[in-house]
DNA sequence: CCATCTTTGTGCACGCGTTCACAAAGACAT
DNA sequence: ATGTCTTTGTGAACGCGTGCACAAAGATGG
């Protein structure tokens, strides 16, 4: 899995990482609650009464040691000889994660994807809200999207306060993310969801994550080319002593890593 | 499943340093060559002949020493005294991540997300081509979307094959979704975007990485209900041993989740 | 050619995350 | 109550990623 965070790579990495928070529950275990919420709310949907950790890690794609270690920062909440209770886990992750209280979140941008986002009915089934969409572009506002009217930016400031919004998504073309990123938390913004291809500055305090369609699929070329070059290579793990000299102008197979085993 | 179950992983291996300069990038080296490469190409728009690590780091939004660090795995393409020569340095990672080559790819389900990324112009600017759109909604079939026509999954095999596309786009709804991941493997694709809200299974040797929209937001309201609420502990006696003036919360984990790597 | 200055490339240490492996805890049967 | 069986919770080891700090490399100037 890499990766990543997601990416995200903090715009000001200048303030140290303070994360380690004594009591605090690992960025990485933080990442994956969600993925478990999602797998056991299937499973409640089913009134399954109990799952296994075993069970419940096959469901969610990860190791069962890791989901184990993963609940055991949130408490003890299993039985021994048992497992977990569909139910009381729903309950304890979605506290866990801020879900049992309402977050309005609003939409900057609506173009193509702000549109699609608008759309998406996943923002409600977990307690996000959408406060209200912002546009630019008088040609926008005013028009009715997923039965919400585009405000005009000049609201933003109004809107973030009254309507106590904390968390913000920009879906503007990239020149214009920084700007309406600096505009969302001047306004009281503390969260921001960045569909932008941008690396969004912002002061401490505020988290930011990204969303990248392009680094994504970068990403996967790069395995991409890499599995072809491997089926060009022999399937050896080993690589011979591959010369440093080599200037390697012309696509060099790209051998698997070190960590992986290669036997295909 | 991430199925990494070849965990065989050998120590230490005859060769000591066979990492160095054989080539094996780091995933996390990986998700962060793209954020370099735009970067670089902002700085090759302005005709800036070369750049230090110090400045392009700044522009990548990460620590100097991690993007040296990283170039590094590249090789020694940078310049003591000077820095590094942007055109250059675009190509070569052009190369590593594989964008000096056309990568065709399919989006499979052409709804309201699936409409945005075809209309996408963030594309083609990479070698990216969409090569088709599919869907298996007749009443949208045939449509015109972003100037391509979409065509029924019917054809799906044909396309992949005739097209020789590896890569699969899904945005279908998560019921959906893994039958639509079986299928497009099953063609012959071989690394997979997912932006359905469900855990994919794939066969060893197909990557799968996702972007999933309600996860990101959880995870920042789950920060956000830190900053917000860290004197409202509830019962279970948390010793708030850091005041709130050292907030700073803690950057998200890099977004690399959700990728299945697995040996082919 | 030598001195100085800038910046790269990397050895090293450290902390986080993952995984193994197992003792402890509890359910259940007798 | 006792024993057996299942599954949790976690100690410990290990590998990866990060960032410091510095020597080496090369530019630049005299
Ligand atoms: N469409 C996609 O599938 C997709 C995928 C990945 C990334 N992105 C990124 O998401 C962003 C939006 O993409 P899109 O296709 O929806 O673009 P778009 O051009 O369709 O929409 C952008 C919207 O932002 C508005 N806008 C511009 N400046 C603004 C400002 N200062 N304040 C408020 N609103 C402003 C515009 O009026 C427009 O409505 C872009 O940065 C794009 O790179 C899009
Ligand atoms: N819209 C968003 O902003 C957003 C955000 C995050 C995640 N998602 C996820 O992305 C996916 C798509 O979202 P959407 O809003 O575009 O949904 P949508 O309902 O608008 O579009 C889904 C499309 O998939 C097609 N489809 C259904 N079954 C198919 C199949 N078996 N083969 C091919 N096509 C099929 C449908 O005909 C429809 O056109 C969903 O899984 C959603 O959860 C969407």
């Amino acid at each position: 899995m890499a990766t990543g965070r997601s990416t995200q790579h903090n715009p000001n990495p200048a303030g140290g990482t303070r994360r380690s928070r004594g009591r605090g529950i690992p960025d990485a275990t933080v990442a994956r609650l969600p993925l478990y919420l999602r797998a056991l709310t299937a499973l409640s949907e089913r009134s399954v009464p109990t799952v296994s950790s075993e069970e419940l890690a096959a469901a969610a794609g990860v190791n069962s040691a890791k989901l184990r270690k993963d609940f055991s920062y949130l408490g003890s909440y299993g039985t021994r000889g048992v497992g977990y209770d569909v139910e009381y886990l729903v309950y304890q992750i979605s506290r866990e994660l801020g879900l049992t209280q309402d977050w309005p979140v609003v939409i900057v941008g609506i173009g193509n994807l702000g549109h699609a986002l608008a759309n998406y009915g996943g923002f409600a089934s977990r307690g996000f809200r959408v406060a209200a969409l912002l546009d630019a572009d008088p040609a926008i506002t005013g028009n009715v999207v997923a039965g919400l009217p585009v405000r005009h930016t000049d609201e933003m400031e109004e809107i973030v306060r009254d309507e106590r919004v904390s968390i913000g998504v920009i879906t503007t073309p990239p020149g214009a993310a920084q700007q309406v990123c600096d505009r969302l938390v001047a306004a009281g913004v503390t969260s921001i969801l960045n569909f932008a291809p941008t690396v969004l500055n912002v002061p401490d305090g505020v988290d930011v994550r990204k969303v990248d369609l392009s680094i994504e699929l970068q990403i996967l070329a790069f395995h991409e080319q890499r599995k072809a070059g491997d089926d060009l290579a022999d399937e050896d793990g080993e690589v011979p002593s591959a010369p440093a000299a080599a200037v390697v102008s012309g696509r060099g197979p790209e051998q698997g890593h070190g960590y992986e085993e290669a036997a295909g």
